[in-house]
DNA sequence: CTGAAAGCGCTTACAG
DNA sequence: CTGAAAGCGCTTACAG
């Protein structure tokens, strides 16, 4: 590759080209203010001419930039991470930046998440993080990045959400809807299959959906299982909850991962969905097309939350000093997992 | 992040304390030959009392080396990718080498391909490229990075595998365990759900499986479906299998997804699974967990094919020319969706 | 608004 | 087996 790059065309063969000094076409290349058009346009032509590209190396290591970013994940069963990672991808393609990808261990201990970080930072530099959750609700590894003054944009953030930039969805408003939804359609005794509790999300889209519950149907029977986001955890709890007696005319889980559990207990104990129980879940993974009948969910513009996400951290703070949190919009997706009990 | 670099000691700072030249160092530092242990002992000790770490885009900058290679994937609706990522990323990671990510759209033009890889290799150094399927089988990419002396591996070629060092399964004989399987519980009327013919692995798998039931089971019905490992392919080849008079009393689909699809086309038809009909899939995707009843499958271990994918692109040529084929084993995984016709 | 010089932290020839 | 010098291709102060 060496001898690739020697033939590549350098900053110096486009100053001498242009007439112009190698400090202006570095100007021209990075968009520096202070540069006359006339100028501006001989070294445009050069750097055509030439098809010059700036090396990366050699930004990297005589300035402070790298034009890398690092999308900090754990791909262990998460089911939008393709999705993150596309649109994380396509926002750095777009501003010719790179994009690296560390994958940690959301269970592993903060001390040895801080130690994988360390060496990652001192192999190499890079322009910043994008952390996906449930990194992006961990504040050891904020703490850490912040003193080491090194920037940081998030994904899908619960808490101090005003501590960097960061792109979200209104967890327990989608929540809510569905509350809406289920009661609209004649339901008052309810299923919640709950999350994660290490991420801030399950939180908010339990409280959203209880908090709606209460506002609109106070007289409704909730019953609610324990979950960690996983399939089996579906499983278990659907086993919980229709397996008793009286048991709910609805279920909603609080991502479409669980919500396939609660089907597969649902096969399993000969229950019908939705004509016996109906049921919701959440993110509107493709998995919610992978399962008969189609789920019911909320759909989270997944891709656009990694886009954004690198985004924020591709583009400079504009300077106000506040970082800037973006929200996203959530669908509610009418599949056939739901019926209405009126009918 | 530059005055953090600024602080880290450098090649210099451990000369300095060892009490030898830049260059030894360097020797230490790249596992060199011709280096006394006297002298490597003395630049060790310098190396870990002051915490040294080269410096990426210097190394990369001067020599021939950027310790970063690059995964080229279409995250598509694969259900692999993932596995993959996690493979890559550890062999990466015990390495100290850095992966990037390419995402490209399979579809697309070879034309538009090689402009995004001309693109991807002018903006920086790479040491190499995994090629992920379907593009292990792109020839005009394989061309392309053979004219510039790129190297590369592929995971899961089918073609011309002693082009490059390659990673793979054995399609052929895995589906014809499949074929085997079927066989030996009594099923003679057989439905083959093909995969895309755009990947060698979906006509090695038809091969296997065929040219097994015909040596055998040379009486045996078969009925194909085409398809193009997609979930709705599975669907629609489900129900143009089942649909018809005289349905085959086994199904085997070329992928987990398209299974998965076969199930769903299943469940609208009200047939069950396996009281009526019979069904495997292939690559024991999680997909395969998330069907009820569980699928019966082959397992392919993705995650090994890409950690020995980066590992061989890590590891220098052994020197003896040849690149390496490595096959890596699979095995048949017995679920809950074939039953057998004799009890 | 523009440029000449020094330097980022390594590796590559080249000597010895 | 070891080292002194030059250079990779940019950006950073610093001048003007």
């Amino acid at each position: 590759m060496q001898s690739d790059h020697s033939q590549r065309p350098t900053l110096a063969d486009v100053a001498r080209k242009a007439g112009v000094s190698g400090k202006s076409v570095s100007r021209v290349v990075n968009g520096e203010a202070y540069v006359s058009a006339e100028l501006k346009a001989k070294v445009d032509a050069a750097i055509a001419e030439l098809g010059y590209v700036p090396d990366l190396a050699a930004r990297s290591l005589a300035g402070a930039r790298s034009f890398t970013i690092s999308l900090l994940l754990d791909t262990n069963g998460q089911d939008y991470v393709i999705q993150l990672l596309e649109g994380a991808y396509e926002a750095c393609k777009l501003n010719s930046y790179h994009l690296r990808i560390e994958n940690l261990d959301a269970t592993a201990s903060n001390e040895s998440l801080l130690e994988r970080l360390d060496e990652v930072m001192r192999h190499s530099r890079l322009d910043g993080f994008i952390l996906a959750p449930p990194f992006s609700d961990n504040t050891a590894i904020m703490d850490w990045l912040e003193e080491r003054q090194v920037r940081f944009t998030r994904v899908a953030p619960c808490i101090e959400r005003e501590r960097s930039p960061c792109v979200f969805v209104d967890d327990a408003a989608a929540a809510g809807e569905i509350a809406q939804y289920l009661v609209s359609k004649g339901h008052r005794r309810i299923g919640l299959v709950n999350g994660s509790p290490r991420h801030g999300a399950a939180i908010a889209r339990r409280t959203g959906f209880l908090d709606k519950i209460a506002e609109i149907a106070p007289d409704a029977e909730l019953v609610e299982a324990t979950g960690n986001f996983r399939f089996e955890d579906g499983i278990d709890a659907g086993k919980a909850l229709l397996g008793a007696g009286n048991p709910p005319t609805a279920i909603f889980a609080a991502n479409d991962r669980s919500a396939a559990g609660v089907m597969n207990a649902c096969a399993q104990l000969g229950i019908s969905v939705p004509d016996d129980v109906s049921l919701c879940g959440f993110d509107d993974s493709w998995l919610a097309k992978l399962v008969w009948p189609y789920l019911t969910t909320v759909r989270q513009p997944v891709s656009d939350l990694g886009r954004e996400a690198a985004r924020l951290l591709i583009e400079k703070d504009t300077g106000e000093g506040a970082p800037k949190q973006i929200m996203l919009g959530h669908s509610l997706i009418e599949r056939d997992s739901v019926r209405s009990l009126d009918q």
